[in-house]
DNA sequence: TGGCAAATACTG
DNA sequence: CAGTAT
DNA sequence: GCCA
């Protein structure tokens, strides 16, 4: 199972990590600690990712074998059987989940591989260049003008929506998906079925997993969740529900929530959260009779595991081993703990890229420590290459590093290293830095100019800048952009230079209060009391790497979400990316699944290379990232070189250009707007007008009302306005809904390009919010919130959606808004799936299947995706 | 060379 | 059913 | 277009 890892570190790529270099071992830990959001990933993947052993493939055998069994089950119970290998594909606006006979129209006929896309949704702000462009003397004035409007919000971020894939269904995988589907009408809530029920092996495969302790202690296991919840800000979300579906889980997720709006870490850590919500709920929402069912066979299950391991006994003395092991460690002081370092990790060179290496790190705590965690700090420190000291030394030293991702106070480091050296005898070529720094080391494999601002300590920094002359005094409100200006050059030799230190600069750096320290980028004050941590089936004390790996891993998918909105336009590649992101808009512009894919790709890239720290050097540097290959290598090294791109210059026709526009049309696609072109239509006049004879769907003419509108991005506070109406609105027809309002918003965007609100009503009371929906949109367009409707609202049921117009008041810009009711049950999935971003979903989405789950708006599902057999396990958020 | 996320809904 | 949408 |  061990190859399919190998795919991981192109998952890396596309959540922006960079896993380039990762040993295999890494790369499995890190997808893992992606991952460990998917709980009820197969055990037995989860164990021999770390390594394999003979007893683990036999468990795994095991395990598979009883899953195969219950497939039985589930083909005697009539539900279709899964494991076959036809391809049975979901007829197109048929009612879902009726499962279709593999005589399914659906197939790979060219038709439906296009037909199957949506459109790219491009977002209509990213025509930076539509005005540059020789403007085809034919389009009107109007078109002109908004042209030049489009131009204007053209700076406006886009929102980095891309295009979906084909939805060819790989056979193998599309052979779980009837079941699914056929165990439950209409987004159907799987963990209620007995169909299902039936169906979750996983879980007992996870609760027989809870004996066993060790190996298995990273996975989360549903009796260690439930006992150890937190606290509930209750208004962000309830708590548990009813005992069937233990909900309490689900407290779990408040905390990130609440904090959820002002920091994107937090955002995503909450969508792992949630996604560990969804899988750990698994294992305890079915009946009781089911649990009871599962019980037995897992303690039948659990002898089998035990008498194998008899037979080979090897395995258990080497856990016990560890364990001695382990707690030896336990009572080290830190400065021992470095002195086993190199027998412990002895082959990190094997294991691990050495990213570190050369450098020489004094850990910035008292060496008489002895906090686990810290430990695994300096794990981590040392697989990757540093060299650790515990004693200060100048001549030695190269780098002092704090356990915190948020600068250390100053005090704090002097109280820590203080009795070595006073911080301020620290030499400043010795840079004193943040862990965080390590991380983005490890982000970027390699060592990381420490320039940025974030990695140093206030008062060091500051020092630092004034030794050089280059006093900084701006505490620098908010959105400076100087930490990656900085980041990217200019000042990069600093340490280089032989600067003498001078004590009398000491006084710069004593009070933390000159310069405040910046609000943190969210709040990652370390797994210790990081709630995520709960989840992993064990304090931080337990299993060594993978909980740092894991760690690291969270870091980095913070990291890339944070870069969409720090970065606010500025990377050292900035140039790059708008000339790619022109390039996007003309393969997504134009029909074709080569074009999408072209999209795609271009897509990834403009990902990979806006976090990317550095300016591109060379096209080895470039082609040496997973996801930029040759032919995007040499379209950056063509921008970064002679400034354009000629490829540009010839996509970007009349066609394109006038495609384009057509295309920010709400309703108007790649293959409209390049039929309309070859008509002969050229303007949105042509359009409106509906000339040459074409014909305008109903929202079409909406998108062409309000074209101009919809083309803006609307403040965040807006958004927030309109939600609040809403939700008022909402909530005096039923005080106990719950809403969210998802989509930019959520992910802390400035702006957000529309209003995307989530409906939900805690069942716990025997009420729901069936109908909700109608009832609402009336009342909403009788106060004229709500101007015009793009379609949606099937009326009674516990899913609906809504699309249509909406504005703040009668003078205000219309706006995109989008209202979706579900079912309780979701709500975690839905939150991961509505708070995006797309790219992220669809990374984390990749990742699940190749952890052989797949991942909806409705939860996560394990069952095997791409590999053998189709065991089908559900679960229900 | 196949796959790249995935599931639904609406319209004409 | 194809195209667009979320 | 990239990757395996």
């Amino acid at each position: 199972m061990a190859f399919r890892l190998f795919e991981l570190d192109r998952l890396c790529a596309l959540t922006g990590q960079s896993s380039k270099g990762l040993k295999f071992a890494e790369k499995a830990n890190l997808c893992l600690s992606m991952l460990k959001a998917l709980p009820t990933a197969a055990p037995e993947e989860l164990s021999s990712a770390d390594e394999s052993s003979d007893e683990e493939m036999a468990e795994y055998e095991d395990r598979r074998n009883f899953s195969r069994s219950q497939e039985a089950q589930v083909k005697k119970s009539g539900i279709p059987e899964s494991g076959t290998q036809r391809a049975s594909r979901r007829h197109h606006g048929l009612t879902p989940n009726v499962h279709q006979p593999a005589s399914s129209t659906r197939n790979k006929s060219s038709s439906s591989a296009t037909g199957d896309r949506r459109k790219p949704s491009i977002s209509r702000r990213d025509h930076s260049d539509v005005a540059n462009t020789q403007v085809p003397a034919n389009l009107s004035t109007r078109h002109t003008a908004e042209v030049a409007a489009i131009q204007e919000q053209s700076r406006l971020k886009k929102r980095g929506s891309i295009m979906n894939g084909s939805t060819r269904l790989d056979e193998r995988k599309s052979s779980l998906k009837p079941a699914l589907a056929s165990s439950r009408p209409n987004w159907g809530l799987i963990h209620t079925s007995n169909g299902a029920g039936e169906n979750s092996g996983d879980i007992i495969d996870v609760d027989a997993l809870a004996d066993e302790d060790v190996q298995y202690s990273r996975l989360p296991r549903s009796g260690a969740i439930q006992s150890a919840p937190v606290s509930v800000p209750s208004a962000e979300y309830p708590a548990s529900s009813n005992s069937n579906t233990a909900f309490s889980s689900h407290s779990l997720v408040a905390p990130s929530t609440s904090a959820m709006a002002v920091s994107t870490q937090m955002v995503v850590a909450e969508k792992l959260t949630s996604a560990v919500t969804a899988g750990v709920t698994v294992g305890i929402s079915t009946t009781s009779t089911q649990v009871q069912k599962r019980k037995a066979r897992k303690s039948a299950l659990t002898k089998e595991d035990k008498h194998s391991k008899q037979k080979k006994p090897t395995l258990k003395e080497l856990l016990i081993r560890a364990k001695e092991q382990k707690s030896r460690e336990e009572k080290m002081k830190l400065s021992e703990y470095i002195e086993i370092l190199p027998e412990k990790l002895h082959d990190r060179e094997q294991k691990h890229s050495q990213f570190l290496a050369g450098t020489v790190i004094l850990f910035a705590r008292k060496m008489t420590e002895t906090h686990p965690y810290l430990k695994k700090k300096l794990d981590m420190l040392y697989q990757h290459g540093a060299t650790l000291v515990s004693a200060f030394d100048p001549a030695h030293v190269t780098h002092i590093v704090t356990a915190g991702t948020k600068a250390e106070s100053i005090i704090q480091i002097n109280e820590w290293i203080g009795t070595l050296v006073p911080v301020s005898q620290v030499p400043l070529r010795i840079r004193i830095l943040d862990w965080a720094w390590v991380l983005d080391c490890g982000n970027y494999n390699r060592i990381v100019e420490p320039t940025q601002r974030r990695y140093i300590h206030d008062g060091r920094w500051k020092m630092e800048r004034r030794l050089q002359g280059t006093v900084v005094e701006t505490p620098v409100p908010k959105k400076r952009k100087r930490e990656y200006v900085a980041l990217s050059s200019e000042d990069e030799d600093d340490r280089e230079k032989p600067t003498k230190r001078k004590s009398s600069q000491e006084s710069a750096m004593a009070p933390k209060s000159t310069l405040p320290s910046p609000p943190s980028e969210g709040s990652p004050k370390s797994t210790v009391d990081n709630p995520l941590a709960e989840f992993n089936g064990a304090g931080p004390s337990d299993d060594d790497q993978s909980e740092v790996e894991r760690q690291m891993a969270r870091w980095k998918s913070f990291r890339c979400m944070q870069r969409g909105r720090l970065t606010k336009g500025v990377c050292p590649n900035q140039d790059v990316i708008d000339k790619l992101q022109k390039l996007y808009a003309v393969h997504a512009g134009r029909p074709g699944p080569d074009e999408e894919w072209k999209a795609y790709n271009t897509m990834k890239a403009i990902g990979i290379v806006r976090r990317y720290p550095t300016r591109f050097k060379s096209l080895e540097e470039a082609i040496a990232i997973k996801g930029i290959g040759k032919k995007t290598g040499l379209k950056i090294m063509e921008i970064i070189n002679t400034g354009g791109l000629k490829r540009l210059e010839y996509e970007r026709t009349e066609q394109t250009v006038v495609s384009e526009i057509f295309q920010d049309i709400y309703g108007v696609g790649p293959q409209l707007a390049t039929r309309w072109f070859s008509l002969g239509l050229r303007t949105l006049e042509d359009v409106a007008q509906e000339k040459f004879g074409i014909k305008l769907t109903a929202a079409q003419r909406i998108g062409v009302k309000y074209y101009e509108d919809l083309g803006q991005r609307m403040p965040r506070e807006e958004a927030k306005a309109i939600y609040d109406r809403v939700a008022e609105t909402a909530l005096s027809l039923d005080p106990k809904l719950l809403l969210e309002l998802m989509g930019s918003y959520r992910r802390g965007r400035e702006t957000c390009g529309d209003i995307d609100i989530l409906i939900t009503r805690n069942t716990k009371d025997g009420v729901d919010h069936r109908g909700i929906l109608p009832r609402l949109l009336n009342k909403l367009r009788s106060s004229g919130i709500i101007i015009a409707d793009l379609g949606g609202e099937m009326g009674e049921d516990l899913e609906a959606k809504y699309m249509g117009i909406c504005r703040l008041s009668p003078t205000g810009v219309a706006r995109r808004i989008d209202i979706l009711c579900i079912p309780y049950e979701q709500w975690g999935g839905a939150l991961v799936y509505f708070t995006g971003d797309d790219m992220f979903n669809r990374s984390m989405r990749l990742l699940a299947n190749k952890k052989g789950m797949s991942l909806n708006q409705r939860g996560l599902w394990a069952g095997v995706v791409r590999d053998p057999k189709s065991r089908i396990k559900t679960c229900g958020p």
